[in-house]
DNA sequence: CTGGGGACGGGGCCC
DNA sequence: CGGGCCCCGTCCCCA
């Protein structure tokens, strides 16, 4: 199969939108470059500096420390995938990842039977909303993000989303920085065309779970997003959205 | 214009 | 508390 196709033409015209680069001034990506990112260490798939955690509780560290990232360590190997790391552990996911379905969970993934009976009373749809809000309540301890005006009610919250700032997880191919060690595999799927989910209805297969599912959706009579207007179904929010905008439904467009 | 795939971001939840 | 995983969602591109 090739594998042009996976690396993505963001190298050229498309994405790096990645905004997170862009507020990051001070954060690693500024001060290390690509070339320059620290490299790892091991012998583990990914690159995950998890360390450089920079909040700002209400003061915190400076950000002239960059914590666990030295340049020092030496630029990337990118003549070798697989050496690589990720600090927050030298573990990783030994058969616990999802990543690659396991045999034993039915093959393969279905939406409809998610093999996870949690989240029952959250409504994630709304976990947007939810953050992009980020209020928290004056009885309850805040903690800011340094480099975005978004605020946490806890601290692993906050360290959480910092990471998205640090983006510690770099990828030893391309340099790609991510804020998280399945972020940075998913990814390495891109380089590896390794793509562990297939669809049970057309064998289609996928490097991410997600793509998977919004591929189940076309094989489904009745797709997840429905127009109010003319009722018609469509497998993906971005498609109902474009058929609002069209002008079907002007009442919800 | 529509449908779909690829890649990815990020918060919540569980362990 | 941290790591891992899940799910939802978005953006871009292409046929």
């Amino acid at each position: 199969m090739p594998r042009s196709f996976l690396v993505k033409k963001y190298f050229t015209s498309k994405r790096p939108n990645y905004s997170e680069l862009e507020c990051q001034n001070d954060t690693l990506l500024d001060r290390y470059p690509l070339a320059e990112l620290p490299a790892v260490t091991s012998d583990f798939p990914v690159t995950c500096l998890t360390t450089g955690l920079v909040w700002d509780v209400s003061l915190l560290h400076d950000p002239t420390s960059p914590s666990t990232l030295s340049p020092s360590q030496g630029p990337l190997d990118l003549s070798s995938p697989s050496s690589v790391s990720c600090s927050s552990s030298g573990e990783e996911d030994e058969g616990r990842t999802s990543d690659p379905p396991s045999p034993d969970s039915s093959d393969t993934y279905h939406p409809q039977q998610t093999n996870r009976p949690r989240r029952s009373n959250k409504n994630r749809a709304g976990q947007r909303e939810d953050k992009s809000e980020a209020t928290a309540p004056a009885t309850r301890p805040a903690f800011f993000c340094k480099h975005c005006p978004k605020e946490y009610n806890s601290l692993g919250a906050l360290k959480m989303h910092i990471r998205s700032h640090t983006l510690p997880c770099v990828c030893p191919t391309c340099g790609k920085a991510f804020s998280r060690p399945w972020l940075l595999r998913g990814h390495i799927r891109t380089h590896t065309g390794e793509r562990p989910f297939s669809c049970p209805h057309c064998n289609r297969a996928f490097a991410d779970r997600s793509n998977l599912r919004a591929h189940l959706q076309t094989h489904a009579d009745v797709k997840k997003y429905q127009c109010s207007t003319c009722s018609r179904t469509f497998s993906r929010m971005s498609l109902l959205q474009k058929h609002t905008a069209a002008g079907c439904c002007p009442s919800t467009a």
